[in-house]
DNA sequence: CTGCCTGCAAACTCTTTGCACGAAT
DNA sequence: ATTCGTGCAAAGAGTTTGCAGGCAG
């Protein structure tokens, strides 16, 4: 999906829900789908200024939900306090694994299709109907251990 | 594994490590232990302070990574900002899942043990070492949605 | 024009920490 | 006697929110 694509799809479901198309929001959007890699809101935040210096901490705080509603982007949540975002390009956020290395913090995204298969079986026999699921691996770089350098920290 | 065990357990993990056997690390030790269901930290302090009301909230958040270590407490993180713990009576806690119902917010714990089978795969390709996995499915209680009640909660 | 959106700053939640006192070894 | 552990309160990080003014529809 290209850039502009996706800015349409945002446009769209601001209008649909009532909400207003506003140039914090595109501007907010804009940077968000810019990105190639997870970030955090304040990095969102920081990156957004230079496109449109108005946008506050506020309304990326404020944003960041509503892309995330219209599946525009992926939030993950790797335990560290701080939510981490990602576009989603691919769709489905349901079958995809994090790898995350303690060593650079780097989040590796990883294809888990078992996963939603995992959720709605153990799900059935408790009388739930699954949302989500999510699967981290946390891990160590050999690299590191070995060389005491981590090619992806530099 | 019975409370006494667990206590003396806890007891000798401290006198290894060179930390001091306190009243104030016993109470919370017991405490967390007598727990049946997944806690929080304010509630472990509530519950401790029964037992001993001169244990403080401080030493309750330093006390609770003592227990971890030493594995006779699981830390599970769902991603609502605060963490649960849970007295770790099974062992192996790299082969363990949580289904979170939605409704009336009770974890259940899964045994799933491909899940270490799956983080040491996925990170061998990655060129690094698992050192922790977890799995997470939030799910909606059906009974809740057919009747507006969740047994669950009362 | 109307009312949703915004920025600002304060509030909030959960957790951590500096300090001086107190207790375990 | 040492030194580690403790309670208290303040600080910290990340996020949310109340309010008065601003801009989209």
């Amino acid at each position: 999906m290209s850039l502009n694509a996706a800015r349409e799809k945002f446009r769209h479901f601001l209008t649909r829900k009532g909400l207003r198309v506003t140039n914090q929001r595109l501007a907010i959007f804009d940077t968000a789908y810019a990105q190639r890699e997870h970030f955090t809101a304040e990095q969102l935040l920081d990156h957004a200024r230079k496109v449109d210096d108005s946008v506050s901490r506020a309304t990326v705080y404020r944003t960041l939900p509503i892309m995330t509603e219209s599946a525009l982007l992926r939030e993950v949540d790797i335990g560290t306090g701080e939510k981490f975002y990602l576009p989603n390009v691919g769709g489905s956020t349901t079958q995809v694994a994090q790898v995350v290395c303690l060593d650079c913090d780097k989040i590796f995204e990883i294809s888990a299709p078992f996963m939603e298969w995992y959720g709605s079986t153990v799900s059935s026999k408790l009388g739930l109907t699954p949302v989500s699921q999510r699967l981290q691996v946390s891990a160590h770089c050999n690299a590191f251990r070995e060389t005491g350098h981590c090619p992806r920290r530099g």
